[in-house]
DNA sequence: TCCTTATTGATATAATATATTAATAAGGAA
DNA sequence: TTCCTTATTAATATATTATATCAATAAGGA
């Protein structure tokens, strides 16, 4: 069978997801890491990121329109995307479990997971022009 | 001002998605086009479905992870993918527009749209290997 | 019929992400 | 410690989806 190897990659990408804590894009926390880290290559940080967030440390969030979002809070939660400056805000709401089962009995659809991912205009550019 | 003009392949787009009705991607959009309008440019039917959508015609649907697809179901509503075949599936649910008013208050975001998407295994995925 | 300009078709380009592959290094075995 | 296997890396090429550019075309009002 396959093991897994610990690499200095690896933990960098842990660690960088971990302080930036915000809904980075896998572009951003390449370029984070860059800054001390040189030599690393764009695509070790795409695969650790995968590999982490299917290891379950780390949560990726697949954004409709634009790039995928990495976030160190594991649980699920939904989002809210500024449709004018683009950041993703966590939503303070309680994961609505029912949903899923709800659905299940009406379409034989077998679910795994929903997001919900609410659109509109966060506060700080409510008042910009 | 400036005029909106007809034009044929506008006319085609808007029929085309109305006849296949079923979460078409642009790509496959404009495959089923150039079967019979082999002169249409790929930009051009991008172009309109998005004008299109804007017009309230069309309803496009940004899912996360892979292209847009395009319904001609204007009303909201939510949406299943099934994570082996990858077919957009319409749930029969009702929109929670409840939903919005209540973030809106604990935010101050002020929302414009939700989407819900499931991800699960299809009824025909189930029994295929 | 003519004229203005919105729209098209073709192509280039952007953004995001994965595939490929030789070189490197993790970590168990000797 | 040293060696060996192979998981992982860095670099690059490639794939996918979508928009930008721009000269040529055609819609539709004068």
């Amino acid at each position: 069978m396959k093991i897994m190897r610990n690499t200095v990659q690896k933990t960098i990408v842990l660690e960088t997801v971990n302080s930036l804590r915000n809904h980075a894009t896998a572009d951003a926390i390449y370029d984070e890491i860059v800054k001390t880290h040189s030599s690393i290559g764009r695509a070790t940080v795409y695969r650790n990121l995968n590999l982490l967030s299917e290891l379950g440390e780390i949560k990726k969030i697949e954004m409709p329109k634009g790039a995928d979002c990495f976030d160190h809070r594991t649980f699920n939660h939904y989002h809210a995307k500024c449709l004018k400056c683009g950041k993703i805000l966590d939503v303070n709401m309680e994961y609505i479990k029912d949903l899923e089962k709800l659905i299940k009995k009406d379409n034989g659809f077998e679910f795994t997971s929903h997001d919900i991912i609410f659109s509109g205009i966060c506060t700080k550019c409510k008042y910009i022009n």
